[in-house]
DNA sequence: CAATGTATGTACTAGTTAGTTAGTTATACG
DNA sequence: CGTATAACTAACTAACTAGTACATACATTG
């Protein structure tokens, strides 16, 4: 009867596997947090949609806030080791910044599960990320590569002196969170998908020359 | 006893007034939603916060959701009619931008309620917007003058002729939402806190500056 | 001033939801 | 091979929460 499907998402019991049932909870948290909030998402129904039973919930992270602390630091470590892939070392600085630009842009589009719970965890007033070390003390490749960007561009005088990474950072990333953070609402009022594919290009193309435009003014 | 001060916040009775308990819970409303979420705000909770009860709730908005949605309306209208009043058709293209990007700048610092109940009707999905006739309707006051600055500095030559107003819009957005609603997870990352008093005239300059340069690049 | 509908308060309920109690099975290890 | 312990399940509970039934006071108007 029962067939063998080895790696079937929600079938066999699939013996005793305490790392996979970790994990396992962990990824339907992560989308059921982001799908309806801390507030919104049940404990049940993330229980049922996993292989396994509420009480594992309780047994592996202790309650709800600690699942939903946990699914955070999942979601940013998994992304910051993606961000850590970024090499734009050897580009010159217009290029880099376009590439960590259009790779922020293509990131942010591709992550929008992250980017939701960024969205969430701020309505909490960030309370959870203060009260989580791991988060707290975790290092940000995307800024870094982008602060020696401007140190080179700097030297050879293609950007102007007086602007700060993390603004430019930040620059970046309210095009790109905007963009799918709010695009339900935009939508609804201005009728434009932020995320067609058809503007996509467009829109990478567009913050790249905005921010390089800024970084080069008067040069 | 029992001092009459006329318009202390919840003291006395006041006698029957339906225009003002419907406008009280309304206001309670928003701010309890702006706070905690749709989920996470509790009715009871809002009642308490007024002078009537809960039974008036359902009597006036129907149910959670419609006090929701009319909070909903509330904020959005509030926040367009004071749009309307934002006059920059005496102003030169250059000027006009700088004044709209910082009048829309001030605007989101001081209405942080309405960016959070923004931020949660994207966690779901608009849905409320969608099917809400009066936001579905409404008029876009900023972005109308938006479109007129264009328009006269693209006549004048002194704008770039390849750009969309709602995309301008959208950067304009973008940047001012994203420093008030990701306040806090930046804060926790970055350490740095977007809306500190001595960083607003930098933050302000600087968004001026983008979208002036983006739209004069190359004249 | 009767009467009719609007506005309001009190007390309740049915359903949900986070968390728990009490136990069972598999696996590692001596 | 047996036993300690980690991994796991099912059923239960106490508290909460949106929504309601019922009663009533006030005000307007004929």
């Amino acid at each position: 009867m029962a067939t063998q499907t080895p790696d079937s998402p929600a079938a066999a019991p699939a013996g005793r596997d305490a790392e996979r049932t970790r994990s396992e909870i962990l990824a339907v948290a992560i989308r059921e947090f982001a799908d309806k909030g801390f507030a919104g998402a049940r404990v049940d129904e993330i229980a049922a949609k996993t292989r396994t039973t509420k009480r594992m919930i309780y047994y592996y992270f202790g309650g709800k806030e600690g699942l939903y602390i946990s699914a955070l630091e999942q979601a940013y470590t998994g992304i910051r080791a993606l961000e850590q892939q970024v090499d734009v070392e050897h580009l010159d600085p217009a290029e880099a910044i376009r590439r960590l630009t259009a790779l922020t842009f293509d990131h942010h589009e591709s992550h929008p599960d992250f980017i939701r719970l960024v969205s969430i965890e701020n309505i909490h007033y960030a309370r959870h990320i203060a009260r989580s070390e791991i988060l707290a003390g975790l290092a940000n490749p995307a800024l870094d590569a982008l602060t020696r960007i401007l140190e080179r561009g700097r030297a050879a005088h293609r950007f102007r002196d007086d602007v700060d990474p993390i603004d430019v950072h930040m620059m970046i990333s309210a095009f790109c969170v905007f963009r799918t953070a709010n695009r339900y609402t935009f939508n609804a009022i201005f009728k434009r998908d932020m995320l067609d594919p058809a503007r996509r290009d467009h829109y990478r193309a567009m913050i790249g020359d905005l921010v390089l435009e800024y970084l080069t003014a008067g040069r």
